[in-house]
DNA sequence: TAAGATTGAAGTGTCAATCTTT
DNA sequence: AAAGATTGACACTTCAATCTTA
């Protein structure tokens, strides 16, 4: 075959991170459930919004900060407000935009925020190998800054297209 | 508050995965879609299939080695095996289980594996930072081997359950 | 017309119940 | 009765279309 041959650890990492990709989030998941009662994209729409407490960021705000799209946010928003945990209304300076408020105390947020640190250990970090840590050494050494969206410029298409 | 403060860098070492938890299975799911038709789930489905061509695993020996539900795996199977790609028969040992098989050349495998790997490479270890690393180090001397679930004794409760 | 936000429809994943074989 | 697998109902996410304000 013309391609590259997996340099020795290369694919220890990598199945790691195929693993990684669906056991982290289920668990994470899981946790964050249990210790607060908020699933991964509430609690990250939560900490983004109780950072910024006076700025009363907008959707599209929260939506680049959290990395989400903006319908999710839209839905999360729309459920979480309906508790007294955050509050939700037109923007006063800008009509179009709708702004977030979040209403209880910082302390809680801390303390949910350690629960889930101490998960994020458990889950992630701690079921890294010591090989794949050695890999990610060099490889981070490049980029470091670049624009995520790279469209990936080939299309093989080795498998026929699965949709119907 | 009396919980345990962050350690210097941990902080940005938890941001980043907690961006990563989002970003990176859209990302590579993205990228395996162009480059071989085939959804994440699809792909590690069938990578796992393609490494033991005659071993005729079950349902279950696949959900357990790709880390996935039994049900998911029922549907994607039921899926894949629509084209010719994967066949799909009750077992011939035991009439409970139901075994699956992998129709294509390996080549083709593994040409798209070449692809994944370097859209692993982009979308994951080029964005770890050096602290992050640095972080990784003395987290992964601990355990290294542990039973994925440990079911959390606490349960908080800081916010009310928002199911309803 | 464009930007911000929301909603309907469709895809994907999960839990619990069910069916079959042992 | 228990193990293996599948299915139906439901929850979550996304895409595209829609609505409102600038």
């Amino acid at each position: 075959v013309d391609v590259e041959p997996l340099i020795d650890n290369e694919e220890v990492v990598w199945r790691s991170l195929m693993r990684l990709e669906f056991t982290l989030p289920r668990g994470l998941g899981d946790d964050l459930q249990r210790s607060c009662g908020l699933s991964s994209t509430e609690y990250s729409v939560l900490m983004h919004l109780s950072e910024s407490p006076d700025a009363q960021p907008s959707m599209s705000d929260l939506a680049n900060r959290t990395s989400l799209s903006p319908s999710r946010i839209s839905r999360v928003i729309a459920r979480v407000a309906r508790l007294p945990v955050v509050e939700r209304r037109p923007g006063s300076v800008d009509g179009r935009t709708t702004v977030a408020t979040v209403m209880i105390a910082g302390a809680d947020l801390e303390s949910s925020a350690a629960d889930h640190l101490r998960s994020v250990r458990e889950r992630a970090f701690d079921h890294l190998t010591a090989d794949e840590v050695r890999t990610l050494g060099p490889a981070q050494a490049r980029r470091e800054e670049a624009g995520d969206e790279q469209p990936s410029p080939k299309a093989p298409l080795n498998f026929a297209c699965l949709a119907e």
